[in-house]
RNA sequence: GCUCCCUUCGUCUAGCGGUCUAGGACGCGGCCCUCUCAAGGCUGAAACACGGGUUCGAUUCCCGUAGGGAGCGCCA
């Protein structure tokens, strides 16, 4: 009988859901639906000064998008700082906690002698054993944790594997303020405890925090959680992920243009490998994902990739769902309005027919918006240098030449086009190339587009026939 | 400085003592396909940081060195 997994992402709403952030999420809601349990949202709010309720929703916004649910309503650590108090209470009734009068300067210069002298412990344990009656008047106490002097703390981690602290080297933390506010450490691992979570999933920015947490779980006699710390993502040159790399909110991917699934897949295989597998359904990430398996070096953000995943989900997406991806993009994007505009349901059946062409050479919706643009462009539409480069007077007169043809075709489709097309380039003795370029400029505009004969059909008889004799009018 | 962690192609990674002339993917080069661009197929270049051990045998285990990272608050 084995106890039911409850992870939690625990992000403080001090800036937008980031990179990391995103990926330690999509560990913790993978890991829960891998075993049948549970994962807990918990907004770790307790620094009021820097919290705020636009990164709250940038953080619920964020996780939403990318589809990692939570389970049950989020836990704001704020409102939970009576049970906190109340621990740290309990623990300095049982003599696990001391009160500390230690002025801010005497911290500072315990510092700088334990720097200078190359120890690690910072606070000296001044008023572990000191009796309160020599506490200073006016002075409000911090509660500090009588953490053990001797022996060894170890964290058994899922990932990092059992790593071993010197108890000498750890000194007494504070769990309670001054001001009767917990610290980070206390409200933790009350939080955790409290909540029933058995798996702490986080980024090993955490690590050391681990082992100081574990000396409070053992103050309280309490059940030390499973951890798993994994490594931080970097930036492309191995440094810290700035803005300028990846450390982008995740709003801002979907204003790039990536769609969620692929930025799922980008993300889990970033630490995480299964074989050699690289595309992964969520349900076949979901049952091969596992905590070992977890790797230990951390991994550079490398958008090529990402790119390559997300046009092989954009390929991969039903055209109406394309569609409609795209048209819930229009309002994050510069010029999105263009289409959004004109979007109407005749448009919207348009785009879908165009979907099969487009979305074989589109890499992010953004590319997606810019190559359909031929589709919902009015006339006379907008030629670029290159295509109009491709339009010579004998392009123009092959055009010319080849317009009636089409006039006269009754069947408008793909195949019955192609028909007439290729055998005007036979009997002319052109290559069908010499022919197609034109076309593919007079109608699109551009000089790469989806293959010409389903250009011809998605935009129908007449507005192909209007665009092919906009440019035979000689000016 | 101290504590802890990490180190396989440019990047993400497989590898858990012999199967390694080190595999896959992205990217890069070439070829094929072809109306353009893609996609796709084939193909090429490209890595076990270094030095010691342990072992019959190390990419795999141990110890150093170098490099990188994280933490070291009455922030989270």
């Amino acid at each position: 009988m084995t106890e039911p997994v409850v992870t939690r992402f625990a992000p403080s709403p001090t800036g937008f859901l980031h990179i990391g952030g995103a990926r330690t999420a999509l560990f913790n809601w993978l890991y829960a639906r891998h075993t049948g349990g549970k994962m807990l949202l918990r907004i770790e709010d307790t620094d009021r000064e820097r919290s705020t309720t636009a990164a709250i929703n940038a953080i619920i916004d964020g996780l939403t998008w990318l589809g990692l649910t939570w389970d049950g309503e989020p836990v704001f650590q704020f409102s939970r700082a009576g049970r906190h108090r109340e621990v740290a209470e309990q623990l300095l009734a049982a003599g696990k906690a001391y009160r500390c009068y230690a002025s801010a300067e005497e911290l500072t210069a315990m510092r700088e002698a334990a720097r200078r002298e190359g120890r690690s412990k910072l606070y000296d344990g001044r008023w572990r054993d000191r009796d309160p009656s020599e506490a200073p008047p006016g002075v409000k106490p911090v509660i500090r944790l009588k953490a053990p002097l001797t022996g060894e703390t170890v964290i058994e981690d899922q990932v990092q594997g059992r790593v071993t602290w010197q108890n000498s080297d750890l000194d007494d933390l504070v769990l309670l303020r001054s001001d009767g506010n917990p610290t980070y450490m206390l409200a933790v691992v009350v939080d955790d405890h409290d909540m029933d979570v058995t798996h702490v999933i986080r980024g090993d920015d955490h690590f050391t925090n681990a082992a100081r947490q574990k000396q409070i779980y053992d103050a309280l006699g309490w059940n030390v959680p499973r951890f798993a710390h994994i490594p931080l993502i970097h930036g492309p040159d191995g440094s810290k992920l700035s803005k300028r790399h990846g450390a982008l909110g995740v709003d801002a991917y979907r204003a790039m243009g990536y769609l969620p699934e692929a930025m799922r897949n980008y993300l889990v295989r970033l630490g995480w490998a299964h074989g050699d597998q690289e595309i992964f359904t969520t349900e076949e990430m979901i049952a091969a994902f596992d905590l070992p398996a977890i790797g230990r070096s951390p991994a550079r953000f490398d958008f090529a990739k990402l790119e390559s995943l997300n046009g092989h989900y954009i390929r991969q997406t039903a055209d109406i769902d394309l569609v409609a991806a795209l048209e819930g993009l229009l309002p994050h994007i510069a010029g999105g309005d263009q289409l959004a505009t004109r979007m109407t349901p005749a448009l919207r059946a348009k785009l879908i027919a165009a979907m099969p062409g487009l979305k074989e050479r589109a890499k992010t919706l953004i590319e997606l918006f810019e190559t359909s643009r031929f589709v919902w462009t009015d006339r006379p539409i907008e030629i670029d240098e290159k295509a109009l480069a491709l339009l010579t007077p004998q392009a123009k007169a092959s055009i010319g030449a080849l317009l009636p043809e089409l006039q006269a075709l009754s069947d408008w489709t793909a195949p019955a086009v192609e028909m007439v097309v290729r055998g005007f380039a036979e009997r002319s003795g052109a290559k069908l190339g010499a022919v197609a370029q034109p076309l593919r400029a007079a109608l699109t505009g551009r000089t790469t587009s989806p293959p010409i004969f389903d250009v011809l059909a998605v935009l129908g008889r007449d507005e192909s026939l209007a665009r092919l004799a906009d440019q035979t009018v000689t000016s």
